[in-house]
This record gives C-alpha cells, structure tokens and sequence, in this order.
DNA sequence: CAGAAACATGCAAAATATCGCAGAGTCAAG
DNA sequence: CTTGACTCTGCGATATTTTGCATGTTTCTG
C-alpha cells in the first residue's frame, strides 16, 4: 500500500467512524504503530485532523450516531480474532471456517501479509477483497444458515489441500459432549477439513462454553486448548 | 512494447486499481524502473495522474474498490435487474456471472423462486442468503478484482453443469470489437460457461456501449440481442 | 504514585527519486 | 546508403523519502 493511499485511508476513516485509534490500523495494515502516528502528526500540521491521545478526530466532530457503531462490533469476538489472527504466519495455507468469529479473524489478518487462506464461506472471502493474500474459494451447495458451500463438490476440492492451520468454527462447546454444530452434512466437511490440516484451532467465545447443539454432530470429544 | 502502449496501460491500470505501482509494473513488463518513472513524471506534467511516492494514482480517486462500487444503487442496473430477473423461471438452473449488474439481478430476484443459482462470485452467493433459491458456488482461485473464481477448479465445476441460462457480465461492449473483459482468464471462465449454457444474456448498462476494455481480452464478436 | 500505554526523537537500513551520461534505435534529409 | 539530429532506454552515483527500532519522555489510568 502507498503512503498517500494511506493517508487517504485515515482521512475516509475519519469521515467515516468519527474516529481513529492508531493501533488499530497499524494492526490492520500491517505496519508499526509509529508510521501510524508520523502520518497522523503530519496531517495534523497539515490541518486535516485533530490529533489526541491514542489516536485522532476529525476537525469537526461528526454527530452521526457514534454510539450505535462502536456497539456493533463485539468486542470480545474482535481481540479473539486478532488473537488468533496473530498465529498466522506469511506463506502458510490457512483454511477458514464460516461463522461470524472466523470473519473476525479475517479481518484482523495483516492487509499485506502474503497468505494463502482458503475457505468454503463465500462472506469471508469477500472480506478479505482488501487484503493481499491469495483467497481459495471452496466450492459446493451453498448451506444457507451458515453460509458455507458443502457436498461432494467441497470434499473434494477439500481432499486436495493440506493446510498448515484450519480455525475450526462450532456453534456449541461443551466439556463433556465435546464440539457440535448444528448440520449434520457441516459437521462432515468440518471433519474433512481438520483430517487434512496439520492443526486444528477452535475459535470461540465464552458464551459458546457449556452449551450444546440441540441436533447437534459430535466432532470431538478431545481438544488441546 | 512502444512507449505510447505502456503509457495507454498506465492509464488503464489507474483506471482499474485506482493505484499503481511503478516498481510491480517495471516487472511486469521488463523494463527498468527509471523508465516507468519518467512515464509517470511526464504523464503528472501533462496532468493526467497524480505522482505519489512508489508510484502512481488517478488524478480523482476513483471508486477504491468493488464494495464501494457495490454501495452505488445505480437506478438504471437495479431496473435492468428487475427485467433481467423476469426471464427467470422456476425450475430452471441459472448460472450469474460476477460484477454489480448481475448482483442486482440476485436481489430482484423473487424471495420465493424455486430456482437454482449457480456462481462463481462469493459476493453473489452472500446476496442470495434470504432467498428460497439453491445456491451452487462454483469454487476456485479469487480473482478480486472482479470477486469471481478462476482457476482449473472453476473450470472443471463448469464443466459438469448444463445451466438453462447464463447471464454474462461484462466490462466493454463495443459494435465492432465485441464483449471484452479485462481479465484474461475471466474471459476464459466466461467463455466456458457460455458453451455449456442453452441461452447467455448479456446485462449491460447503456455506458458500457462503444467502450472497449484497454487490456481487452475479446469474448466474442457476435451476439444475438 | 506506580505501571502501562502512547509519544517524540535520533538513527540506520531500505526503498524510491533524480541527475548525468552513454549506447541503441528511429527518422528524415542529403 | 550514409549521416546527423533526435528520442528512448538502462546504468551508476547521489539525494530524498519512508520505515522500523531503540531510547528516553510524557500522558493516562487505577
């Protein structure tokens, strides 16, 4: 990414949140926390932004609802998911789950880091549009409440990747039934997924924790962490 | 490559990407980066891009990307959607290409349709989620530019299908130089699917009437309406 | 007040830009 | 066909910009 690109990011970000924190998007574009604020000092002395502690404001302060944004990201769901964003080195193939945690980690992953993620959710390959890594589409019938693609069509194209790492997305955690998801034929291609990855990583908040899935398919009844 | 073509493709690319990196296009094109520079210092002299450091971006930042381009509810396509939609029976298989024309035809689609989609395009399919169709992705390599699959393993899905219609999305429609695209192998995919298809369509606005894409990979030079 | 986070500053490495120059190619007049 | 003017291109030397890191300082928070 150019540096005025950038630039022009912070300026649409501020019309756009009313607001910016600089660590944030160092995370999100992939660099350190002082490019960040040297731009930001820049563009205060140019007149284009108030710059504040942690971050900058635009000039003047939008009014739009602030409030009802900053609620729609789950906070928990957000660090888990650069959490696990953080595990993820550049050339390795990564295979993400669907479900709204693993777009998390898509969108904390690095814009500029070379990766290979394949997935078979097609809303988490459109979140990663502006990102530089290589996206792998898994095709098949499209399972329209998780809005992943399954079938024969996505075994095996599934059958033909070995990924370092698969973020495994289940829907119920329990400490004695082990993880389930709703769909019986999901719960076959989450199996086939895992069979071909070297490891494993289940991402999930703690309200998932002690539940399970009413028609629920065991996966596991053993995990690591 | 003569100095006027490179200079037509610095302009297209502009055009495309709203950016453009002088050292990625010296590679790609082998030619030293010197030359690319002076390319980009006389065209900024003649006020036709913006020099930035690292390279290049169009004098009005374009729109950035496909989901700004998404936002844009252009009343002319959302109609051409409605219309497009109508030949649309229940029962049949359809196959929509990629692109925002064709997206509209997803959303003017009837809720309760009893249809089969197929698509290579992720944002498509997510479109499609409140709809009673089935949804088939078709899997692959994403191209992102233009959010489709591509790639040997978009082909093979293709080629096991017998869509009763495809609708064909496309960036330049011209009277003499026919449908282009500006995607090689997009061209190729959509070529492939147009063999396998009883009837294409083709959804266009009239601003795409008389263009032609500048790195142009031509599809056909005939087309029935 | 103490620890953590954010910040400014200086510095070095890498990337990028500019300049001058020479070789290769083009083109038109002789 | 040859010659000379001209343009384009790549290379080397040098300058500028950008970036990340280390260091010490300031600001925030409990």
């Amino acid at each position: 990414m150019l540096t005025s690109q950038r630039r022009a990011l912070i300026t649409a970000r501020l019309a756009r949140d009313g607001q910016l924190v600089a660590k944030a998007l160092a995370d999100e574009l992939g660099v350190s926390e002082d490019t960040i604020r040297r731009d930001l000092r820049d563009m205060a002395a140019d007149g284009l932004l108030q710059r504040v502690h942690g971050g900058a404001l635009p000039l003047q302060p939008s009014l739009p609802d602030f409030a009802a944004r900053q609620e729609i990201g789950d906070d928990a769901k957000r660090d888990l998911g650069k959490k696990a964003a953080g595990l993820i080195k550049a050339g390795q193939l990564i295979f993400l789950d669907g479900g709204t945690t693993n777009a998390q980690i898509a969108r904390a992953l690095p814009r500029n880091l070379a990766v290979t993620i394949a997935t078979h959710s097609p809303t988490i390959a459109a979140d990663l549009v502006h990102h530089a890594a290589e996206v792998i589409l898994i095709g098949g019938r499209l399972y329209k409440h998780s809005m992943v693609a399954t079938g024969s069509a996505a075994l095996a194209a599934i059958g033909a990747m070995r990924p370092d790492i698969f973020f495994l997305g289940v829907t119920a955690l329990h400490p004695v039934y082990g993880l389930s998801t709703g769909d019986f034929e999901e719960a076959a291609i989450k199996r086939a997924i895992a069979a071909q990855s070297a490891e494993t990583y289940v991402a999930a908040t703690n309200e998932k924790f002690g539940t399970t899935s009413p028609t629920g398919s065991c996966l596991w009844n053993d995990w690591p962490d």
